[in-house]
DNA sequence: CCGTTGCCTGTAACCGGTTACACAGGCCGG
DNA sequence: CCGGCCTGTGTAACCGGTTACAGGCAACGG
């Protein structure tokens, strides 16, 4: 029981050998004398040595941590992606380093910098910077991997099908009958929250072409869904469906709807993406993504580059499915 | 652009001063001539010089990160601590590095271990682990706060007011009347699940003494609530309350008896623990535990032990508040 | 009996920073 | 003119590991 830990030096002195045959002993290098060795691991024992992972780093300039980048933890959306990236790097013996980022560039070039020497790679996830931002931002010797952002210049990435999925609960909103739709989008420079608003209004445009197409703009968050529909009320717009950017603001929109007397499916239906663990609760239909996957999937590739691979610069699309619920119920008109 | 960085001799050689003036420079020590200064500075950014975090930690013996163990990133418990203790950490210029630990004590032994040497501190959320288990898997050196976990041995911690909380639960459903309560606990072995059961049982032998209490083991997660009313179903068991011991079992207790044809609240009242963010929206009466500010507070409490205070080994208490919904509404006989 | 080989071990350099200490030079007062 | 002080800088040790390289020693073949 000592305060100060001991270091390789006091168990190379209490075991009376060299720090290197400690250091070869503890690594299981093969050409130790069985003797040596276990006089090394008493001694060890005896001290309760414990490496010192800083400096082993240092000197084999391997970290065995990748960094995580990302906007907030705030809603199951990062969170679920951490949960995968974290599942992963346990798996594979290595360490999550979090840290948050704030929207401004300049910070968020300073937060991964501070990562330098720290970690082997860095999983950067930043929507709502723009290519410039993130290209400055990104250190130069560290390999990257880039989740949901702005492909700056030809990195590692994983984006989501955005577009796609929102044509696909566009089709589906159309098949029920429903055609005066309203998108309320996530908050403007987010390129998630961009794709998918394109890919609402290109939906439209072949679902509905005689509908003028409306669109509210929000920011991710529940508050921001009600606040549509206060605002779709007030200025008396006429809708039977809305297809929220994501989760959260679709249940904002729910609880507004019900609380103004609409009926959930049966005046209006009501759609969101990400498929966070809550819509299911809520009989919430969405679009699936599959968000721990996704984390998962991005530090298997970080990795395996890091272990020999090569990253390969190009953005793998992650595939979204249509998940039916209450809240889209044919009418049974 | 260059693939290796720039380290501060390459600094030094182009801004032709020594590395020490480097370093001062770069660290704002008031020793430095302003020439000289903006020479480096100039230097540094010519090279894109970014300082090596691994080494300057080393050489400082300050790493800047504290450690997290927790059990699993699952469901949003322990979620919400994490985003609790990321906003602290990101406001005093701190790290955060994850670690997942197994039940089993060695490999969590093996899992704190591994941070040492790279983090300041650690915060360790083990409530699976018993005193002995924690006692031998808590490095020596390392400064440490425990989180709902046994005090192996006089650390500094938090924990829980859980036989308050739950004997809070028991008298509001004794207020609305409902006496042939059920606990559904947590898994054997956990400090939070048995905290919680004691206190049910205390509760009700006040409340209640006539009635034999049941209590039926779960896990904290929604599938073993969901068995719990089934088993109780199964034996014939009269109940009109299950107090769960956590939000999740609640949840699955809730989507079984609804299944089974019964009434929530009219026929059987429903309660968690927790108040996870999912709670609000399936209007679940729970205790509200402070998860984030608890999670913030363990971390403010060990930087202002690092930076200069020192840590008090003894363990607080959050209090947790009720919060009523819809699930145990009073009965309107 | 000697040279070679293979096994094991120790010395010391290195990873990339920080900083104690020494010291050069300019300025001051005596 | 000289000693002391103050400012700014450089040299080198140190943080705690890893490992290239050199070398000691026993076994072995010729």
């Amino acid at each position: 029981m000592k305060s100060a830990s001991a270091t390789i030096r006091d168990v190379a002195q209490v075991a009376e050998v060299s720090v290197a045959s400690v250091s070869r002993a503890l690594n299981g290098h093969s050409s130790v004398h069985p003797d040596t060795r276990a006089r090394v691991l008493a001694a060890a024992k005896a001290l309760g040595y414990v490496p010192h992972a800083g400096a082993r780093s240092l000197s084999l300039a391997r970290s065995h941590a990748i960094g995580v980048v990302l906007p907030d933890l705030h809603g199951e959306f990062f969170s679920e992606i951490v949960r995968g990236m974290d599942r992963e790097v346990g798996a594979r013996g290595y360490h999550l380093l979090l840290s948050n980022m704030h929207a401004d560039a300049e910070l968020a070039a300073q937060a991964m910098r501070s990562m330098r020497g720290r970690v082997d790679g860095l999983i950067v996830m930043a929507p709502q910077l723009d290519a410039e931002g993130l290209r400055e931002a990104l250190p130069g010797g560290v390999p990257a991997v880039l989740v949901n952002s702005l492909d700056g210049a030809g990195r590692a990435g994983f984006r989501i099908a955005n577009a796609e999925g929102i044509a696909t609960v566009v089709a589906h909103l159309a098949a029920t009958g429903r055609r005066r739709l309203v998108h309320v989008g996530g908050p403007a420079g987010n390129i998630d929250a961009r794709e998918r608003c394109e890919g609402f209004l290109t939906a439209m445009a072949r679902h509905a072409p005689d509908i003028e197409p409306v669109v509210i703009e929000g920011d991710f968050r529940e508050d921001s869904g009600a606040a549509a529909v206060a605002m779709l009320r007030a200025r008396g717009v006429a809708f039977d469906g809305i297809v929220a950017a994501n989760d959260m603001m679709a249940l904002g929109v729910l609880a507004a709807l019900r609380e103004q007397g609409l009926s959930v499916p049966g005046d209006v239906a009501v759609t969101g993406f990400d498929d966070i663990p809550l819509a299911r609760y809520l009989g919430l239909t969405t679009m699936r993504v599959p968000l721990a996957e996704m984390g998962a999937r991005a530090v298997a590739r970080l990795i395996d580059a890091l272990e020999g691979g090569t990253l390969t610069p190009d953005t793998q699309v992650v595939a979204t499915d249509l998940v039916i619920r209450t809240t889209t119920e044919a009418l049974t008109s």
